[in-house]
DNA sequence: GTCTATATGGCGATAGAC
DNA sequence: GTCTATCGCCATATAGAC
């Protein structure tokens, strides 16, 4: 199946990425890759000494595409308020197309902590700069919450949360799948009031 | 391990509880379940003619124990603030105790949406009602935000997806064990003044 | 590099003694 | 009811021909 990119190598990676998005590392087995690759399950050893090996460059990538926007947003120099709009506009368009990146992270990171923490710091992440930064900015703009860290969450948890728990509100709210993406859709026009209101001194 | 529950087949559930709650179905190995029972393999088959079985008992107790309580609350007649205060004092603490159940409701979601939608209804919970009459009272107190399923959804994601996210908010922020937990503490202060602001016409 | 064939090990499930 | 022993399958991984 999708023969499209040049190399072997390529190949195995993009089937990689669709299967283990789709089943995690557990639920991901190796055939399912190969057919997905159009080659058979030795050359994947041939290429990748193993699975672990062959999840982590999916793992590295998604993890990348999730938190370079994110952090580029908030450590940039405009007004909260604006980095709020931008990321609501931004970030959900980007997960809605992607939503099989948050729920892979979140599985990988409730399978092994420690091991993605290095990767992390391995791959040039460093949060703690952008978070004084934003600390600061928030202290001169007079933000109502008092805690930078609880409004990052809250902005966090209000983009990825439906996403991740799709299968749920589908079910409460009986959406069908057209349905749902008018749900998300609507959220990027209601959110940035949402939150902007919420941090507003009364 | 653990001998207190009186009858072995209680014991076998409870052990099966924590681990499925630890593993997800996938992960979850039956002989790990065997050995936190202090049995052996062949006393679980002989309980629970197998895993899928199991599993079914241990989810709808889960299940019932995360929705009875939103859905009592948003059904009762109170406020919506009285509801917002309510929810968040008494959801997040609860969340916190059992914070396994959250990822291990959202993991069966992913795995099987259409066999828990079953268990849903068969197990009364009928949230359509509860919706209906939710949508009457904020028309009736003239809230902000159009539509109740958003609003309901912000609430429950902010609750939830802290607990479900609790690696990735260790990791980015550095917390310890501690820290975490006062920062999910402080939480519970400041999110029903965050979203009663929110939703409150300027 | 790519294939077929096979080794190796783990897991769910069953048989059968006590 | 509870155990030991074992079956049967499937998944990862390797050997070796081409």
């Amino acid at each position: 199946m999708a023969k499209s990119p040049a190399t072997t190598e390529q190949r195995i990676l993009e089937a990689a990425k669709r299967v283990f998005h789709r089943k995690g590392f557990e639920g991901a087995r190796m055939q399912e890759i190969a057919d997905e690759a159009g080659i058979n399950k030795a050359l994947l050893h041939y290429y990748y000494r193993n699975k672990e090996n062959l999840f982590n460059g999916v793992f590295r990538e998604a993890f990348q595409a999730l938190f370079q926007r994110i952090f580029t947003v908030l450590g940039s120099d405009i007004s909260m308020e604006e980095k709020i709009r931008m990321i609501f506009s931004t970030y959900i368009g980007m997960l809605q197309e992607n939503s099989y990146i948050p729920w892979f992270i979140l599985n990988s990171l409730h399978r092994e902590p420690e091991k993605i923490a290095e990767m992390m710091t391995s791959s040039g992440i460093a949060p703690d700069d952008i978070f004084r930064k934003l600390k600061k900015s928030m202290k001169k703009e007079k933000i109502k919450d008092p805690d930078y860290r609880q409004l990052i969450i809250n902005i966090i948890s209000l983009s990825v949360f439906p996403i991740v728990g799709k299968p749920l509100i589908k079910l409460v709210f009986n959406f069908s799948e057209a349905e749902f993406d008018r749900f998300i859709e609507a959220r990027k026009k209601e959110l940035p009031e949402f939150v902007i209101n919420a941090i507003r001194k009364k």
